[in-house]
DNA sequence: TCAAGTTATATAAACAATTTATATAACTTG
DNA sequence: CAAGTTATATAAATTGTTTATATAACTTGA
């Protein structure tokens, strides 16, 4: 057989490389094929169709939204700068967003497993020592921000991407409040 | 010329109910044109493209779910009913509710907008009563509520639809006495 | 009343994207 | 070095969107 050339990581990687500047629709088998200098065959043999491919397409995109998050949140309060911090992601990285937030995880089946998928499990003990509450009432906590962050991004990044960010981040700071306050308060009296 | 057989509104309430059954992606020109028996010019003469169709069968997806909710939220606590409301929906009509989430809206450029268009205002004039606080106040309140169910929705309807609805309404029980409670206590020492 | 213009619809073709079928060439192995 | 294997190419089938052309039925004005 001739030499192979190309590699599944070539086609991934091609894939989501158009993905992020032009959005998933873009990133068609031929935009692909272009891309790598090559037919449409080396990328059907590495995926049975084209959904296959968005899904290991979004599976990257996720890979590049930890890494982003690793670089870019304030490590000296992971809790509070997470939404900031996905907002910002949002506007500079809009295509990568929305392969991050809309493409179906079969893995995932449970809200536990989403939770543990998304977020570092050093920012539950953070909250956890910083409250004095119990690690699991961490966690309870953080995921809510996880989900009122979810929504931000929704709303953010497809249904009125005009939205001004100030106005989203006095709201997530609303919630942020509103959740530390509950979850410190719970202690005392729950 | 002959008689006008096709309406635009026949011809969105085809693609609406196609989106309904099978999901908006199988609202093509052609599906449409069966279903009206018709060929594809009736359906060009009323839309430019397929993506303006499918945004005024999300318009009218909208209109479903304000009708759905009207009919179905508990009208005794329309702001905590909206929470299990909207997770009922997304389980009942997933594909009217992926339409109605996951459509870009150019009319809407702030929460604000966003929160008058998507709720009803005596749901804030009960808040405001309920707890003794300003409408502005509960307003913000039910806003975040908002937030959080888009949050929910997006998880329940696009990331995990397998996620159970009980682990989910827990979670939106904790943020409703979350958001409560910050309301409540801003009403004294804010 | 009839010819001319208009327009709602149909037919068909152009174009683009996905997928499958067939062909070919270069490598391994016996 | 022949036979089998396989990575890739070429090309065709299929499906969906959009545009071009045709047709038929209506209106209007002479």
């Amino acid at each position: 057989m001739p030499k192979q050339r190309i590699t599944k990581e070539m086609v991934v990687e091609a894939a989501f490389e158009i993905a992020r500047k032009e959005g998933i629709e873009r990133a068609t088998v031929k935009a692909i094929a272009e891309r790598l200098g090559c037919s449409v065959q080396p990328i059907y043999s590495y995926c049975r169709n084209m959904d296959g491919l968005r899904a290991d397409a979004a599976q990257r995109a996720r890979q590049f939204v930890r890494e982003y998050v690793a670089e870019r949140a304030d490590k000296t309060d992971l809790f509070r700068s997470m939404g900031h911090t996905y907002v910002r992601l949002a506007r500079e990285e809009p295509h990568i967003f929305r392969l991050y937030l809309f493409e179906e995880r079969k893995d995932i089946t449970s809200l536990e497993e989403l939770y543990r998928s998304e977020t570092d499990p050093r920012v539950a003990m953070e909250i956890s020592e910083k409250l004095g509450v119990s690690i699991e009432e961490a966690k309870g906590l953080h995921m809510n921000m996880l989900i009122y962050t979810i929504g931000v991004g929704t709303i953010f990044s497809v249904i009125s991407p005009s939205v001004s960010e100030e106005e989203i981040f006095e709201k997530q700071e609303e919630a942020y409040k509103a959740f530390l306050k509950s979850a410190a308060e719970g202690k005392n009296n729950g």
